[in-house]
DNA sequence: TATTGTTATACTCTATAACTATA
DNA sequence: TATAGTTATAGAGTATAACAATA
């Protein structure tokens, strides 16, 4: 089926019906899940940057540079974030033994339980999936994996 | 296939792996759904919210009230927001002539071009299924459908 | 000299509350 | 009185540039 071009096109070089009706589906999707996590982080007295950071912390302590490749922000901003919820005894820093100039953050058990109970809170995000069978859960799984490689 | 409960879960009521990855991946593609759209955004000079908003006009013309619903934030945030569109000559505000509390914003000419501009940069999101074949498509159609309905 | 984290600064987004002009 | 939009204010995220401590 007209494999040449990435996507099939109608005659004005725009997508077919099908793929703009995906795509307006999948941007519907990200706007739910998103949504979803906001809601659920303020519900915690988080934003979405603490609550991302935070999630990212249970998973391993890391340098504040680090952090903020992960986040995808400049490393001074890391260091607010950092800040605020370290105040609130989510997060704390630790010295890095073999690199003085290193601060290592890392989630604290009250971080952790914190960090638990937001994943528990997310609606969407968690049970996204609810209304499809398994066949459809495997179709959707080998589409995502398919747009995330191509 | 066990269609009493919303969603499999294995004995300690946690989700299947099948639907743990399938999370998992939709988290993959929200992240680089929203990151495509931010870079698209900083490329032209504007802030994803300007950039959200100014899409929304290009649409149609809408009063400020019905501007921060659609955005889900507060109407004080628009006025805001539109200042800046509107000092670059990208919207304008325009009288209601049935209510004269009333100021519906637009988009001019230049911010239909800019819109149409960012619209074309962006790559993910508007090719995310470079990679599929119809069939793929279809399928990804129709269980994300399932997850929006269910 | 280069790197890590921080500080200082400025801008934007955000919510809340008070204000104005209409209705 | 109620509504549309604005202003004022404060907190948070963001990038940039400059800085101290360490490598």
């Amino acid at each position: 089926m007209a494999s040449t071009t990435p996507t099939p096109r109608t005659t004005a070089n725009r997508p077919d019906p099908l793929t703009l009706e995906v795509v307006e589906l999948i941007g519907e999707v990200v706007a739910r899940f998103h949504q979803d996590y906001e809601e659920a982080a303020a519900e915690h007295a988080l934003t979405g940057a603490q609550a991302r950071l935070l999630s990212l912390l249970c998973l391993e302590p890391l340098p504040m540079r680090r952090l903020a490749q992960r986040l995808k922000c400049e490393p001074s901003n890391v260091t607010g974030i950092v800040d605020r919820l370290e105040a609130r005894g989510l997060v704390e820093r630790r010295p890095d033994p073999t690199d003085r100039r290193v601060k290592v953050a890392a989630a604290t058990a009250d971080g952790r339980r914190m960090a638990r109970s937001l994943r528990e809170s997310l609606r969407f995000a968690r049970e996204p999936l609810a209304g499809l069978s398994e066949g459809e859960r495997v179709a959707l799984r080998d589409a995502l994996r398919g747009m995330l490689a191509g």
